[in-house]
DNA sequence: CACTTGACAGCACAAGTGTTTGCTTGCTAT
DNA sequence: ATAGCAAGCAAACACTTGTGCTGTCAAGTG
């Protein structure tokens, strides 16, 4: 007898052991969990189906370590996310150039949440998050406690909005960035104010920014 | 050295490592996955970080089970559940009341997720989305394409974010909203605007911003 | 009938892995 | 100084667990 999928009955019971299993303990099953709560005979069984159902794609397996079966994460219910976390490296305030993501420890810095809504989890790449401090980002909608997602780069398009040190005046600042022949016009998102004309060389980008989060609670 | 949790160097390296472990795997490390690549000289050692750890709540254990560490859930961040859904009502556009979410079909909506450090899960009811069209929000730093959060509320204190509809002019505006005597000033957030003045029955609150989304992808 | 194949059994081995024991080090309080 | 203690080190030990045989058995198949 088989299961709409293909799969034997003791694949399915398997299937669904490992998926419950993970649910309840937050660790994968051995081979011998499965064997005694599935009352299976020998381990050899299990194998001989565990490896059916990774050829069927139901599960993934590393060889050799121990309790390395895993359901593939689309698949897996407990772990299916719809959002990614980037770095949290600091706080960004009028003056000050932004931090190089190299120089901080990624690992231990704070996270935050970024909705896949607002940007899928492969354009995250290079993406880190800062919050603003003081009201020096009005003119680009940005208000004193927003988080700002920046992606690193040195480069930008026409019309970007960009974070942008501007050299003579060492400070940084986030607008839109147009290069006009040998000029850089930077465009504030908010149409009542002025843009600022300057020289290529006293430009440097630093970021581009990809979105905005504001929380009002 | 500490770090802020009262974790020593060693054992903050560690339980970030077991994080990025299972992120990258889909598995937990073993003792000697942690030793080998953070190079620490004796499986004791980790073995000893470990039951700190655990005593300090950071981590589960379960003892003889190879790879049984796991992070408790509300720490996890690939298992937690760091995000919620609300409904996407619609689209404001100066001018137009809010639709009243109970005349919405919610369930056949569509959802926008939203990172839980914009608020809690259990803040997040009665609270929907709204895509924004045009520029009349830009004095409450609010762009075109923006979605913003709401809350349902006919009520506000003073400072509030609001969604009010102004009766005379029938247009729906994001202001600060303060009481003042028998009239109302609705404040932008942007300060080099200017706020409105009028009186208590030309107000009606339709609900209270609770967070700003902006997707510059 | 001989031959294959899928599915299962039993068992033992070796690799993977957590635990324990004893020893060293550096620091602090008595 | 000396004792106490947290933290680290090294090596051995013992349990856990995946894997590799060797068979059995029933159902095809020519």
């Amino acid at each position: 007898m088989r299961t709409a999928d293909g799969l034997s009955v003791r694949q399915d019971k398997i299937l669904h052991y490992i998926e419950e299993f993970f649910a309840k303990h937050g660790y994968w099953p051995a081979i011998r969990d499965i064997q005694t709560d599935l009352k299976i005979s020998s381990t050899s069984v299990v194998a001989y189906n565990l490896k059916a159902l990774q050829e069927k794609g139901k599960i993934n397996r590393q060889g050799k370590v121990s309790r390395g079966i895993t359901l593939p994460k689309s698949l897996n219910p407990v772990v299916a996310s719809t959002s990614h976390q980037v770095p949290l490296l600091g706080t960004i305030t009028a003056g000050q150039p932004l931090p190089d993501p190299e120089q901080v420890d990624i690992g231990s810095a704070e996270k935050v949440e970024v909705p896949l809504d607002l940007a899928t989890a492969d354009k995250l790449k290079d993406v880190y998050a800062l919050r603003v401090r003081g009201l020096s980002m009005i003119d680009a909608l940005i208000d004193d406690g927003d988080i700002v997602l920046l992606r690193r780069q040195e480069t930008a398009n026409n019309g970007d909005m960009v974070a942008a040190m501007l050299v003579d005046e060492n400070a940084v600042t986030l607008k839109k960035f147009y290069q006009e022949g040998l000029h850089i016009r930077l465009q504030p998102a908010n149409s009542t104010m002025q843009p600022i004309f300057t020289t290529s060389d006293n430009v440097r980008i630093q970021g581009r920014v990809v979105g905005v989060l504001r929380s009002l609670f």
